[in-house]
DNA sequence: GTTGCCGGGAA
DNA sequence: TTCCCGGCAAC
């Protein structure tokens, strides 16, 4: 455990300078929906992971950079067709960010797998194992060179390493599709990309949703719960000191994820379910159990901002002494 | 002590 | 369904 714990660290670390150097990033090339509120910046890595996206063509299996290992996390979300329904679900995506072990670059060589089911094709390349996916199984042949990224969500990199420590970081973390792929997952449903599946449960699925390496984000999810504003947690949480142990537990869920038929983004903090799901590891360690009374907002309420003596202007909620929906935490 | 709000009851 | 409030837990 410690060495793992050790090489989180070290490898949250390094990554973070690449990751958060331009501040400029977030603002110019997200699309607008992101960058304000909690992602920014404060938390050391997390919040930079989108800024990958551009240069990530790693066409050249020859310089596996950090890029690599962002990508695979861009499969998740594709940049492209995201947000609709989305709301807070991204946020939890940052949590996942995280503990991809992007590391130095030495002798590594990477690989990408078509995760399509019954392919497992792999291919040297990016833009290879893209096209093929277009193709094949996409059927994309004439506008082959369209790309709206959805293709992303059908391979995965392999990295073929000599580095021990990389090798113990891929066991772990979660992004280690070629473990987990194979075995179709049981509920493919269940698991989808958050970009489409938002938190409609549709049941239509394209082909996307079918077979994208979904156990990959499961894994963030949850964040949960802290739908939106939890945003923060992420960030500075996790790593703090003592939330090593924490970064570790969640790294099993990948494994064990049940494919419980349930959107694993969200985070409103609706319905008492979709909590406990996935995130609970992650969002709530030390919290309370969940039946219990949620924890209190931090926001100020109508009697607050209003006073007892203006309790007209209170929202209803707030009037019966019922949780205040003016505003809402 | 204050505040938010759950649980429950009365109208 | 609307309105209130006792009471508890978080602050």
């Amino acid at each position: 455990m410690d060495k793992v714990t050790a090489a989180m660290v070290l490898t949250s670390l390094s990554t973070s300078p690449l990751v958060r150097s331009p501040p400029v990033r977030p603002n110019e090339s997200l699309n607008g929906s992101w960058k304000e509120g909690g992602f920014v910046p404060s938390s050391t890595s997390s919040s930079g992971y989108w800024s990958w996206n551009a240069p990530s063509d790693q066409s050249n299996p020859s310089t596996p950079s950090p890029p690599l290992s962002a990508d695979s996390f861009k499969a998740f979300r594709t940049p492209s067709q995201p947000d609709d329904g989305i709301d807070e679900g991204e946020t939890s995506n940052l949590l996942f960010d995280e503990p991809i072990p992007r590391k130095r670059k030495n002798s590594m060589k990477v690989m990408f797998k078509c995760l399509w089911k019954n392919c497992g094709k792999v291919l040297s390349t990016a833009a290879g194992i893209q096209k093929h996916i277009r193709t094949i199984h996409l059927g994309r042949v004439g506008e082959s060179d369209y790309s709206d990224g959805e293709e992303d969500f059908y391979y995965t990199e392999i990295r073929l390493n000599t580095d021990s420590v990389a090798d113990g970081l891929s066991s772990l973390s979660p992004v280690s599709p070629s473990l987990a792929s194979p075995p179709s997952f049981p509920t493919q449903d269940a698991i989808r990309p958050e970009t489409s599946c938002a938190k409609t449960e549709t049941k239509v699925m394209t082909p996307l949703s079918r077979s994208a390496p979904t156990n990959l984000y499961l894994v963030h999810t949850d964040h949960a719960y802290q739908a939106t504003p939890p945003v923060n947690i992420p960030g500075s949480a996790k790593f703090t000191p003592n939330g090593s142990s924490f970064s570790i537990s969640w790294q099993s869920p990948p494994v064990t994820f049940t494919g419980i038929p349930v959107s694993p983004t969200h985070n409103r903090p609706a319905g008492s379910g979709e909590q406990k799901q996935s995130h609970t590891v992650l969002s709530s360690p030390p919290r309370v159990a969940f039946g219990l009374r949620k924890p209190r907002g931090e926001g100020k309420k109508c009697r607050k901002v209003y006073g007892m003596e203006n309790r007209d202007m209170w929202c209803t909620a707030c009037r019966w002494k019922k949780a205040c929906q003016r505003f809402i935490d």
